[in-house]
DNA sequence: CCATAAATGTACTAAACAGTTAATTTGTCA
DNA sequence: TGACAAATTAACTGTTTAGTACATTTATGG
């Protein structure tokens, strides 16, 4: 389906001018809502015209509709080989926590347009299976850790995978979508560096000790 | 400056009109957000005319904030007299997170409006001195607990009660937030009555075991 | 009970905005 | 090379939407 570049000076590029298009659509429409982004300021800053939005995407729910799917593509291409294999379930769960999150931290819009789909009630997210599929991998990574360190014992019994990754979601997604209105709050403290680094080792370890029994507890510190 | 209605028939109440178009635009913002939620729709659901929303509040900015403080208030005067005076700390921690959770919990329209302001980077809510002073009162109280149980040796020392706050929060907003895009990437069983009483007592219980010296967590259970 | 202000109803306006029409250029391939 | 489709341009349109003008009614106080 794709075609090589023939030897022609220049031509037209379809799949550059819908990537154009739906950067500037993630960034606009991350930065102000479905309904608060406007076409025409989408359309201004791509190097194509307005019409070309309606001629790809049909009309504006289409456009935010692959924008979100777009995004859900990208922060999923990135950087999922982290490899636990050699560490210990407590270390290697460690490591999850803190990848996811750096994970939220590093991808910004990814989180507000999420922030965002709640608040249409995910009416556009539920349409969409694959999306689904990013959030199963995840439990199932925090799964595999736990399994692991129930057998060596270092981890209670009768623990929820589910109930895990939704804990360390919550901490991770609040860290970057309530940021503004807590440092409204409270100030800048803990989003500076030093204080997200202590976030995140704060949940990690808040994390792991919600799960480990007392006698590995014991052990460790 | 309250007039008590005189002996006449009816009167015309300014304040009730006021409270009537506030009512319904906490709603609709909460509902749809700043650029979402339509003038024309408020006006419809109000028992008065679009022309005094105008009248009262000056423009749809106006309106959003004054649903923003509105709302505040509300919540702020509602029931903040948890009794933890007899409780040991762990005990007072634990309720204190299970109420925090059911605060939100019971209050969505308010949560989604702070999601709202976070897409407006706060710009709305930053203006208010008032509507900071509620989360303040929520760290003096984690941190009023933390010090008598760090003074009594079941909680760590050198923990920080705006961290703790921090995550307390986290959980407990993301939990209501979130809602929706979770139970699309996860089903309802979490946001069941069931569910939701796991989640209250296990956000309790991991933020006290992040809490807690070894000691006592070995005393406790 | 009249002067004045506060409150309200009706109808309108101007601008913003999503979406379209219709013609033109560029590319493909038989 | 000509027919056909895909891609693109520029100008236009109809609606929605926030906001207003102006007249009218209701309350208040001297």
């Amino acid at each position: 389906m794709a075609k090589e570049p023939k030897k022609t000076q220049w031509k037209q590029d379809p799949e550059a001018v819908k990537a154009d298009i739906i950067r500037v659509a993630v960034e606009q429409f991350s930065r102000h809502g479905l309904s608060g982004a406007r076409i025409d300021e989408i359309a201004k800053q791509t190097a194509t015209s307005k019409r070309m939005l309606y001629y790809y995407f049909g009309d504006k729910e289409g456009l935010y509709r692959a924008a979100l799917v777009s995004e859900y593509r990208r922060v999923r291409a990135g950087e999922w080989e982290l490899d636990l294999g050699g560490l210990d379930p407590v270390q290697a769960m460690r490591k999850l926590v803190e990848f996811t999150f750096d994970f939220h931290r590093g991808n910004p819009s990814f989180v507000r347009l999420i922030a965002i789909e709640n608040i249409h009630h995910a009416a556009y997210l539920g349409e969409s299976e694959e999306i689904l599929e990013l959030n199963q991998r995840a439990v199932a990574k925090v799964d595999e850790i736990y399994r692991k360190g129930a057998l060596a014992g270092v981890f209670r019994e009768g623990l929820n995978p589910l109930e895990l990754h939704w804990a360390i979601s919550a901490m991770c997604f609040y860290n970057v979508s309530n940021k503004h209105t807590f440092a409204a709050g409270f100030g800048e403290a803990l989003h500076s560096e030093a204080g997200q680094d202590a976030l995140r080792s704060n949940v990690a370890t808040s994390v792991v000790r919600s799960m480990m029994t007392l006698a590995a507890l014991t052990r460790e510190k």
